[in-house]
DNA sequence: TTTAATTATATCGTGTGCGATATAAAAATA
DNA sequence: TATTTTTATATCGCACACGATATAATTAAA
């Protein structure tokens, strides 16, 4: 006999887990034409909104850690998206900032979020649906980050 | 100018990603003293829910590909928590089995759940909350499946 | 009944994600 | 000022995830 508690349908992790994956799957094959994958793409989110950061503002948007992030930006270096350099008031701090080539990157990302949104051919979940549901991971993220 | 809907703060991708990854961090010190990781935490749960599965059934219960599921339940019969055998009835498929020390480790893990929902000390998210996120999530993998 | 197509699993390569640890620079303290 | 502590980043090792591909067994079709 089973616990309940232990039934896989009884968990909120599965769910939360298998969403994240599904969704980043949806994401592929625009990405894929960008040439960057998920993780680097939240990156760029992040260096379209903020000129200049170090690595560890990066991190800490994206709650991750710098043993992550660290390689992930230096592949993105590799790719000519952005450029590293030492902080002069600072010298622990590593600044990021976009290339030419990451800057030119966001017009073509533009329709990314509309073509997702788009992808969603499903009648029992509406946009309000989901902004509802972003809503409560946040509130879930708030209790789980402090 | 950065677009409005390529702001990180207006994704909805994003909560799903970093909240999967913050679930599964507040797993991490109860699954560490069963001696086994978070992915392998769910091959268990369907374990203990099925005497004996092919391999696809695992990986299609989980969501996940057969090749990640396949190095999955190897380093698991390493640990001497499964086993793995030919279905003498079609030779294409492998049989997944717990072994007795992977049917003694659910007396251990029966606690787990009761703890994660605990370690919520979160007076803006209560049970109701989670079960209504969960139902919702579970709207969103029907969608991102179908 | 050969041959072709499908199915189930495995292998390989690349990119995360993170615990543990190292290193250098800056800040705090004796 | 010398020493200790903290902070920022990097390195290493291991375990996922998954696209692409390989292989063997079964099924379908010619």
């Amino acid at each position: 006999m089973v616990a309940e508690q232990l039934k896989l349908e009884n968990q909120i992790c599965f769910p939360v887990y298998a969403a994240s994956r599904l969704i980043i799957r949806k994401y592929q094959p625009y990405l894929e034409k960008l040439g960057i994958t998920y993780p680097q793409y939240l990156v760029m989110l992040v260096l379209w909104e903020h000129e200049q950061l170090p690595v560890n503002d990066i991190a800490q948007k994206l709650i991750l850690n710098t043993n992550t992030v660290t390689p992930l930006l230096k592949r993105m270096q590799t790719l000519g998206l952005l450029k590293r350099e030492k902080d002069s008031l600072d010298e622990r701090k590593v600044l990021i900032r976009l290339t030419e080539k990451g800057k030119i990157m966001q017009k073509e990302a533009e329709s990314i979020p509309q073509n997702i949104a788009d992808s969603i051919h499903c009648t029992s979940m509406n946009l309000e649906d989901l902004f509802s549901l972003k809503k409560q991971l946040e509130q879930l993220i708030l209790c789980y980050t402090k």
